[in-house]
DNA sequence: TCACGGATTATGGTTTTCCGTAAAATATTG
DNA sequence: CAATATTTTACGGAAAACCATAATCCGTGA
């Protein structure tokens, strides 16, 4: 069982559950960190100490605030915390449950469990912190565990993503192409962009680009 | 100080948070439902056994689940609540921090106090408690308190939400007409729906349609 | 060097949206 | 009831988006 765990969690009516769930596998050493960056110096603090965390518990949305910050996000906290400590278990803690985001924390992130927060999340936590504390396998909630099997959405680069957040930001089709002709971003032609955006419209099954950016903001992806 | 408190939260860990805050109140007499149906359905069974809830918090949105559900998010319940015991007091508990929203919470619903999600949540559930157990004066995070002096959006109506609702679904312009021209909705004509786009455009600082969509989303309007 | 394939760009035509003006219908007021 | 607002509808031209086809560029391998 792991001997010393941090949470990184900013609600703190959430913090509190969550400590009872070690209470409860009889988990003493644990802290808790409202803010990413907190959590990050921890971590690393301890490595430097020699008595490093063996389990992280992190969401993945936090809340944004006046004061400045380096990592804003759970993502962000999770693989900054791979590269300074690879052995580490990490447990995601989220009400995240859109497949591809899993999977991706699963594949690109390499995370060892994902409890979607919810109705039973407190026995899918506990059942996660035993599975992964006595072997190498993953943990997944049921609810979300489908998401696994989703094939690769993985066509669409990086130009997309930009096109999409430009036209939610009320760029018109042309004022994109300057924007891309000025940035030497390599497709910048009227077609280019139009057959890009036919792509994703098809990909998407969306209507028009309404609907597209509807879509594609829903799903997180912009 | 109350005596019997009802909570409505899926989240369970949540659930936990606040049930320590109440401990910590020396209120014992508490229940909890993970479901808006559930909850309403105690509170009427605590009204016909002459034993009524004296305190309802509740969150605002719930996950959905495969099974039907007739209320399905908080802020029906509260309406459904105040109806049938008016000087219940109630608490909303959420992470929403849109300002229109709060607002419209305090002034069209009627809520006692509003409790933001957040860092330091669990305190101010303690202060609204507090307050509105021992007065009639309201309760708001001080965070987002400032959203109460917010000048009226009311200029918007049912239909402005239902053309966007539209919109954001993929439904072209066109279809939108024939759409109301066979629900029988008042203006059903192409230039009175144009008109009412360049309206919400205007209102909304929107470049185009696209980005009009994208700014009611990101408000929590559709 | 040349032929080939894929990606990018160019072109033209159709549909949809945008926007102003004006007519018609409906409400309001004296 | 007449006169006047206000709202809804109709129309037409301009702009933007949509879509199919063709030309051009560019790297690869024969």
């Amino acid at each position: 069982m792991f001997k010393k765990v941090i949470i990184a969690e900013d609600i703190d009516a959430i913090n509190l559950g969550i400590q009872e769930v070690l209470k409860d596998l009889n988990i003493v050493n644990f802290q808790h960190s409202k803010f990413c960056d907190e959590a990050f110096l921890k971590i690393r603090k301890a490595i430097q100490d020699n008595d490093p965390y063996d389990l992280l518990i992190s969401d993945l949305s936090f809340k944004t605030d006046h004061r400045e910050v380096k990592i804003s996000s759970g993502d962000e906290l999770i693989q900054k915390v791979r590269e300074v400590q690879p052995g580490i278990k990490i447990i995601a803690y989220s009400v995240e449950d859109k497949g591809f985001r899993i999977k991706s924390l699963f594949d690109n992130i390499g995370i060892d469990a994902f409890v979607l927060k919810g109705l039973n999340s407190i026995e899918d936590l506990k059942k996660a912190i035993n599975i992964i504390s006595t072997s190498d396998q993953k943990f997944i909630s049921p609810e979300v565990a489908s998401s696994l099997q989703e094939k690769n959405n993985y066509e669409i680069d990086d130009v997309d993503i930009q096109i999409l957040k430009h036209l939610s930001a009320g760029t018109s089709q042309d004022e994109i192409i300057e924007i891309f002709k000025n940035s030497n971003i390599k497709p910048n032609s009227k077609s280019a962009v139009e057959k890009r955006l036919s792509k994703l419209k098809d990909f998407f099954k969306a209507n028009n680009t309404v609907h597209l950016v509807s879509i594609t903001k829903d799903m997180g992806i912009i």
